[in-house]
DNA sequence: ACACTTTATAAAGCCCCTTTCCGAACCCCT
DNA sequence: AGGGGTTCGGAAAGGGGCTTTATAAAGTGT
């Protein structure tokens, strides 16, 4: 709420870091043209990042007949960053180099009867001791933990408030997680993971405006205004999927009727393939992963039933996400998560032409619609990032009296 | 999109103007306190404003003992500020002294025959000539003219990109005002003028997440985020009313089916009273403020039709609203515009209602919905804003190379 | 070698906010 | 009436940021 020039700094040590990682190795020279910034402060910047090892000089460059260019990359091994994506079924851990390469991965299966917070806290520790052996890293080069967890979180807490597949309420996740990893922090949940992953490393990045649009099991909106993340006044701006999109419509598990997820989620996509082929081969009843598979081989070969759930599908989908483009008259439009992932182009296109049939034609110019660019799971790589930005936050506060740092906290390791 | 350190001094600016207005007289420290900077940031700050002239020393104030309090007020005679909201049948024009009191107004009524630019420009040039006169004011005195225009306005160009109700497609209107009105204008649309209006001046008073629900003949919501308007990339976000409530469902003006617009807009009310009560003598068929002022008082008097209605009404709100709750998170939630003030108390009740079934919980918790309580033309009043913030802008630049300002001009009087 | 070009760093200047200090203004008490 | 205490308001100093300008460093070309 109260800028001060130190958010300045903060805002510009992210975005020539976000630059070095995006073309690396890189000149000074370019990342000020990149970033609008002066040849000092970027000097100056740059030295920052030297000095906290996550860059190095790497060389340089001939100019033109001067002198030439000192390159800087990123320094793979000036620490670590791991990626936490607790889902409903799964716990997916990545572990990464800073230049957000995915060095180590595990992953655990988390049973429906295991909807403790123990159990799932027990999974998580477990993934990120495996990763951080794997990889074979120091302890003390971990930078930090990005965890996303589905449902409301209140990051000021660290609680998870409301989780609904596990119909958690107000669960202290944070504090069960310092017990067991005594790397700094960070809790959010998989809506704005991934609308950070795109920010930084995706199709949002550069970009003022824009919506993140996921479709997974669950459906929601990471929101991307004025250039950095919109969370709410209590964190759980984005919560699309529950949105009214057909009055007194299909039933959702939230107990409201017509919600967007009902129509577009995974599992409202099922029932889309159910109405337009009941009987089709393609439908694994009680398999959400399954029957998206199969509806993307179905497009493949052109099987019309496949064609025709897609395009229900996208009718859904379009209307949704020209909702979007009005109210938010955003710059681009991700389509992200496994759902948008495995049905990838012809979903895109059939979205496309939908919107373009309900979006209004001035905030329809302004956006692009396309699918999210990130081959890796967006959510590990957005918590990733979370890690990320706390790594850099530190930065800022010079020594002596350093303000709490926003209930990211390193713990002791369990005595 | 690139911040720097005299934004800063510009919200600071505006916040100590802001809360001058709100509480005139006051002191200093009162300023201090309500803005949360430095006495000598605030001292400067009213020193500058002072030297503007828009705010006067008005005396003192005791102070526990000690050196009394020196008390500053808006400077009345300071200037005017006018603000034009232009409308499908009428143009509505009012004078404001610095304290935003209404000195003067003028209404022009548009016939439906009248939708060329020239005839509209035409009726505002009267109505600005009118109030000016009317106030006795200098022309040296209008520090600027804020002009609202339904539909879609582009500011870099100053045009009416697309007016739904006279089908204006880029129309220059900014041009053809300057040449009848000497003083500087600033364009923009009334969802934007009312929110603007809320966040000075009304309920979003000191708010970073607000959603200003505009209901009239046409639907739409003011969007302020992170303490702000927010615009979008092209300047039109906010365009709820043309988002898909029903999929399939009415048929909106804009060709879309199941708009918000026709279920809650003043036509959309007045299908909804017609379905509840196809004979109720409440229904004026071609007169949506008549029907709307005969449903007022049909609820005041516990007509049990006008009850239906309003309650249907309330239904489809409540949803469009718990989906607004849902995506942004906003501390308060502003019902402004006519049909609202209209319908007041027994609406906000419902909708109340109707959102608390709808809205996921977390973000339900952190919202307050509020009917806007702005007395007077809250779009006269945000246009006047906008004049208010331009002027304003221009003590920032010093003296010498000033970039040009924000397509805000000061034409000369037409030779 | 020397001039020229280009890069990187250092210095100076400006803007913004805050903290600190001190004179001014007023109260109350003697 | 004259001090002491209290509070206000402005000026100065300090810290953080960014930019422009100057200077040093490292090449190329003649």
């Amino acid at each position: 709420m109260k800028r001060t020039s130190r958010d300045i700094r903060t805002a510009n040590r992210y975005e020539v870091l976000r630059q070095i990682i995006a073309e690396s190795p890189t000149s000074r020279q370019e990342l000020a043209a990149a970033t609008g910034l002066s040849l000092a402060t970027v000097a100056t910047l740059v030295g920052e990042l030297l000095e906290l090892r996550m860059i190095t000089e790497v060389g340089f460059e001939d100019s033109a007949g001067g002198r030439p260019r000192g390159l800087v990359a990123v320094n793979s091994s000036g620490g670590a960053l791991i990626g936490v994506d607790i889902a409903e079924t799964y716990v997916h851990v990545e572990l990464f180099d800073l230049g957000l390469n995915v060095l180590a991965r595990a992953e655990e299966d988390v049973r429906a009867s295991e909807s403790l917070p123990e159990q799932v806290v027990g999974h998580v520790a477990t993934a990120v001791g495996s990763v951080v052996t794997q990889a074979g890293i120091e302890g003390a080069r971990v930078l930090g933990v990005g965890v996303s967890v589905p449902g409301q979180v209140d990051r000021a807490t660290g609680t998870s408030e409301y989780a609904p597949n596990w119909d958690w309420h107000d669960v202290p996740l944070l504090d069960l997680l310092t017990e067991h990893i005594a790397y700094p922090l960070h809790l959010d949940n998989p809506l704005r993971a991934s609308a950070v992953a795109e920010l930084w490393f995706g199709a949002a990045r550069g970009r003022g405006n824009a919506v993140v649009v996921n479709l997974g099991t669950g459906v929601g909106a990471g929101l991307v205004l004025g250039g950095a993340l919109h969370r709410g006044v209590s964190n759980s701006a984005g919560e699309w999927g529950h949105t009214t999109m057909v009055l007194d419509g299909r039933l959702c598990r939230c107990g409201n009727h017509g919600c967007v997820e009902t129509y577009v989620g995974a599992r409202g996509i099922m029932l889309n393939l159910r109405e337009v082929g009941p009987d089709s081969p393609l439908l694994h009843p009680d398999d959400q992963t399954a029957t998206i598979d199969a509806l993307a081989r179905g497009l493949a070969t052109g099987d019309p039933v496949a064609r025709r759930a897609v395009h229900e599908t996208a009718r859904y989908l379009g209307a949704g996400v020209a909702d979007l483009v009005n109210l938010f008259n955003p710059e681009i439009v991700v389509l992200s998560s496994w759902v948008a992932r495995t049905l990838g182009e012809p979903l895109l296109h059939e979205v496309r032409e939908a919107v373009n049939r309900h979006a209004l034609p001035r905030p329809l110019a302004a956006t692009e619609i396309v699918l999210s660019p990130i081959p890796t799971d967006p959510v590990c790589l957005g918590a990733a990032t979370f890690a990320l930005e706390g790594a850099l936050q530190v930065v800022g506060q010079k020594n002596g009296k350093r303000t709490a740092p926003p209930r990211s906290r390193a713990a002791a390791p369990p005595s």
